[in-house]
DNA sequence: TTGAAAGCGCTAACAA
DNA sequence: TTGTTAGCGCTTTCAA
């Protein structure tokens, strides 16, 4: 059925050997022989068996991904985009790409040694980080190669690359006050999220600024889906005097804020003001479009999944940490451009991508 | 390093047959040995490669998936969860997923080819299917298993779960006739998608039972992007008579074309009603929600898995063809809950999923 | 310039 | 009950 260098070595009555090595090129092979044997092989459809290739060379070519993930309905535009950049990376080094989904936890511990120890990946690149990260732990420790999307509570000695949150936040805690606002509400993400971290204190250390501090009361977590920006933020805009911003984690949880202000009748961007974090493409065409911090994901991928490469090729990284600032879009709702507000253009390009 | 049969023989004084027969469970293999073997493979840590045993088999014991992407900003919700759904089965029965992204044409069709020919994959999963599949008639003509998500407009002679568009456009024409519309746009897809065919059909068979004929100048083709959705819709509400109710072929160009129209000045759901396809979770949270029609992807993405592996283990499918009704969900964007606007609860459970 | 032999780690047919 | 032998398809010494 399929061709094997066998067939060919018995076709062209060589070795295997010498077929192989004509295939590959190497210069101890009469240019005779090797004309002929490539002709043959083309004829007769050769392919190498990556299997067998891989299994000598003890390398399985491939790069795994294991997008932590709660409930089935899991839908973040966020990492398509990001899986893309990571994959077109990957196919252009010749690795493959092995993708997977578990929930956080023992299974997701799980997969990761199976897949260790089975050889499958020869790395992985870790995306959400934790703050003591028991994937990154388990890595580390069995000294198997990764780069990660983000850092964690402990010692970063790992190759990473991750976005300034911190200074995004500032950004935008000061565009927030500039426009007045005194009385902002978060919607956090996970605790256990490395990033809610940075986002949260920069936020309130941008707040602290103006010496602004942020209210307990007006901090909620959220599971960083749109339902859960819907929950959280319904219970912040039903206290007695509800906030006058609301800063959400992530984009999805922003749409489902915006959600929420609408249905109580708010006009979002000017009686309240909702912002989001990561510049997902919606972000431009929700109504009204959202303020955020735009992160390049697809260059972010496509970054750490060349840093993870030329790890396993043994060259030394140029840069093992990196550290993107995002950049403030300002949009419609965070009442920040009011003036313009129909008639802006919410399709305007986001330059500085690609 | 690395733990292999070899050195576990070694240890405990048997043959490499004999552990591999132990550890396999073969009931040719003495208790005691059992025992002794399976305690010292424990103890080592030892973890059959993946690698040598799939050379052995003749079996990569994994699918691939290649979804077809326009530009680096690929991130339709729809495909997380699909591939969600996928992978997720795929794992539960022992397969690997190998997800790569091409844009359609042939650096695609070489994706296929060298996955098929270099024994990468056991099969593959087609997802958006064309009215002439080069993707299919390969793997048809190489005898490769696959799954389509999507039928094309030749032999359907392949296993494939699809949606019954159709259908699924006559219902939403029934609704937005008995709203009143009579003047409708549509903002399809790419014509070279097949489920453009049956949606573009299907509303237009849908309307001319009340005698309703779909107008060329009403009908625009989008990219299936919001801006793609934004662009179309633009033209369409910038014309002379624009029409009252515009129709996308999913869900993202639905929120494209909301954004035009609030961008205009007019109120959704009130003053046009525009509606989608797909039912991505944004769907409910949009401003104003969207009614459209609802795929149960997770679902499918199961099922496609399923079907394939089955198919590789020689196992007969109940079904080959499997066709699912999408059902139609009535939100505030086509105007047909007008009554319960505000106070309609977008966060209401999806029954019929999970 | 070519080929024989060994080995990557595993499984399976067969013999003992 | 166990071991020997062969082989999956390939690459890489090493000897001819």
């Amino acid at each position: 059925m399929t061709v094997t260098l066998k067939d060919i070595a018995r076709e062209v009555g060589r070795s295997v050997t010498t077929v192989s090595r004509a295939l590959d090129d190497y210069d101890d092979v009469s240019p005779e022989t090797r004309a002929l044997v490539r002709r043959v092989a083309a004829e007769m459809g050769y392919t190498p068996s990556s299997l067998a290739q891989r299994l000598q060379k003890q390398q399985a070519e491939t790069i795994g991904l294991i997008l932590p993930t709660f409930g089935p309905r899991f839908s973040d535009p966020f990492f398509s985009e990001f899986i893309t950049g990571v994959g077109n990376q990957a196919a252009d080094l010749g690795y493959d790409l092995l993708v997977s989904t578990r929930p956080p936890g023992e299974s997701e511990l799980q997969a990761y040694r199976q897949n260790v120890q089975g050889r499958r990946v020869d790395g992985f690149i870790v995306v959400r980080t934790r703050r003591e990260d028991a994937r990154i732990q388990y890595l580390r420790e069995s000294g198997f190669p990764f780069v990660a999307f983000g850092r964690t509570e402990g010692e970063n000695d790992f190759p990473y690359v991750d976005e300034d949150s911190q200074h995004g936040m500032q950004l935008l805690a000061e565009h927030l006050l500039e426009l007045g606002h005194r009385r902002i509400g978060l919607i956090a993400a996970p605790t256990d999220l490395m990033f809610t971290q940075y986002r949260v204190q920069g936020l309130s250390q941008g707040l602290e600024r103006a010496g602004i501090y942020l209210d307990d009361r007006l901090v909620r977590v959220g599971d960083l889906t749109q339902r859960g920006g819907y929950t959280q933020a319904s219970l912040l805009l039903d206290l007695a005097v509800p906030p006058t911003a609301i800063v959400a984690c992530n984009d999805l949880m922003a749409f489902g804020a915006m959600s929420a202000a609408q249905e109580r009748g708010l006009e979002v961007g000017r009686d309240i003001a909702i912002t989001g974090f990561d510049d997902i493409p919606m972000a431009e065409y929700s109504h009204p479009p959202l303020t955020t911090l735009h992160q390049p994901v697809y260059q972010i991928g496509e970054k750490v999944c060349l840093m993870l490469i030329q790890r396993l090729a043994g060259e030394t990284l140029e840069e093992e940490h990196i550290i993107l600032r995002p950049r403030l879009v300002l949009r419609q709702s965070s009442g920040g451009k009011r003036a313009g507000w129909v008639a802006a253009q919410p399709r305007k390009e986001v330059p500085g991508d690609r």
